[in-house]
DNA sequence: TCTCGTCTCGTACGTCGTACTAGACAGTAC
DNA sequence: GTACTGTCTAGTACGACGTACGAGACGAGA
């Protein structure tokens, strides 16, 4: 990414830095980038703001969001906790920063000429990513949307959309329901492996038969209330929505609805809105 | 809700308590319950693990899940905080029990027959309520996902499928994939939200026309870029994706093309009681 | 040499969750 | 009555956390 691409923080981010000290470091880091453009480093930098954030990414990939905490990165770089904050304001502006970053090591691919594929990619590629660090999930819900490499993004994805004549805003819409879907699919996914590390945690010093049986008699006390019959014949089907093997179908199969209902609305042949079943023609051949 | 199903926790979060006075504490709830129901109760307590509750949901209402403490909330009961560990285990386990409690207090309608209209129905009330509620966006993320409450729920949601002869698999990922998709929206929307309020106490300051020009130099400095060609033009044409207005109608854009590709799917299902084959493949690759 | 801008970091404060512990109060048992 | 026990409340203290403050170190220009 281009360097003067980095300043494209939406507003009120760019605004974030609240005391002067960091108003300061704003500044001394923008000139000292131009500088080092121009000139060699002056002096090797024991510490870097990329150096801090790489470190972060790191801690939290192993270890999940909770171990990002200022004192451990600082120990993690053998340097004071305090010396972090001359590059980063804030842990918030860390989190941040964390996030934006993973949203480069994801760019979009450049338009195939398919919309639908390329969207296909660009969610499969977004769940990847997501799964590799699932602390993101973890961040995202508290944390504005847009860096920018956000931007960078979504722009890539409008021009998926290039040639098709569509209104800008449709194509917006698009983009933000494809992604708010995959959003929802993988929260709901890193759910289901907190669930099971803490299966792991609480049922792990239990034999496997052991296990079925606690399993068992969960089923068995659901049955017993009688007031869960579609539930009990799932489970005694043994059918777990939540294992690992149905993961990747559910989402696929989420996806190419989704796909289709779309792929609908931009044909044109938009059905009347919202009512009974008269949008099973609508999948395309 | 019947206060036998209050057990029905899914295993590894029945099995949570792991000290002894926490089980000491488990049993003795179990007994108290069960004695209540007969005698009047011995006497007035002044705490209940449910008056807890919902004293933290009142508290992260009002002023979100950060505010949420075991100090505060005890505070709120003026009671000791030592206290609330009595008919609490963990904080953990005080979070898991406002979500699930959330989720009694949003029951699902009986079936009307129309299976679309009832998930429309309850898509739409899931979002409300997690609107309302904006902690619970917070905390879904980093939390098993199944509580009692939320047991009775998808057995009811189960339910507005039956007579379609459909096979349960796929009626409980179809309810799981709108379910995943009302999170992905609120989840986005909350961001949003969290945006707005930042930037009101960024830019709160400032005028109405200085604001604008914050954000008109912010659009200025993308233009100058070349590089967002989309972009500028959402922007430059004043359509916010994120605004409130676009909101509601983005949400039902999404519910529709999804309900479009599931009602689909149905309609292929059905006929043949297929293995699956016509409702998940489908997609040439 | 001295100052100044840049950067590092030790100390300290107020927050948090909660382990430990000492009780208070009501109920039986003697 | 006294003693014991089970139920519940609550104070103190510990080790984490984010970060404000301010004392320096170090190289460059005067």
């Amino acid at each position: 990414m281009d360097t003067d691409d980095e300043d494209l923080w939406v507003p009120f981010l760019a605004a974030r830095p609240r005391d002067k000290r960091a108003e300061r470091l704003r500044a001394h880091l923008r000139e000292d980038e131009r500088r080092g453009q121009r000139h060699p480093p002056r002096r090797a930098a024991a510490l870097s703001r990329d150096e801090i954030v790489r470190t972060a990414i790191r801690v939290a990939d192993a270890e999940g969001a909770d171990a990002v905490t200022m004192r451990r990165i600082a120990r993690e770089l053998n340097a004071g906790t305090m010396s972090l904050y001359w590059h980063i304001v804030s842990k918030e502006e860390l989190l941040d920063l964390m996030l934006d970053t993973m949203q480069g090591d994801q760019e979009n691919a450049e338009p195939s000429g398919d919309w639908r594929r390329d969207m296909q990619d660009v969610a499969r590629q977004s769940r990847r990513t997501l799964h590799e660090h699932p602390w993101m999930m973890d961040l995202i819900g508290s944390r504005p949307p847009v860096g920018p490499r956000t931007l960078r993004n979504i722009e890539r994805i409008l021009a998926y959309f290039d040639g098709l004549g569509l209104d800008m805003r449709l194509a917006i819409d698009i983009s933000t329901t494809v992604g708010t879907y995959v959003m929802g699919v993988v929260l709901r996914e890193v759910q289901e492996r907190n669930s099971e590390t803490y299966t792991e945690q609480m049922l792990g010093e239990l034999s496997e038969t052991d296990r079925e049986k606690v399993i068992g008699e969960f089923t068995e006390r659901v049955r017993a209330t009688g007031r869960y019959p579609h539930l009990v014949e799932v489970m005694s089907a043994g059918y777990d929505p939540d294992a690992a093997e149905t993961r990747d179908a559910r989402f696929e199969f989420g996806l190419d609805c989704l796909l289709d209902g779309i792929a609908a609305r931009i044909a044109g042949a938009v059905p009347p809105p919202a009512t009974g079943g008269g949008a099973a023609g609508g999948r395309p051949g």
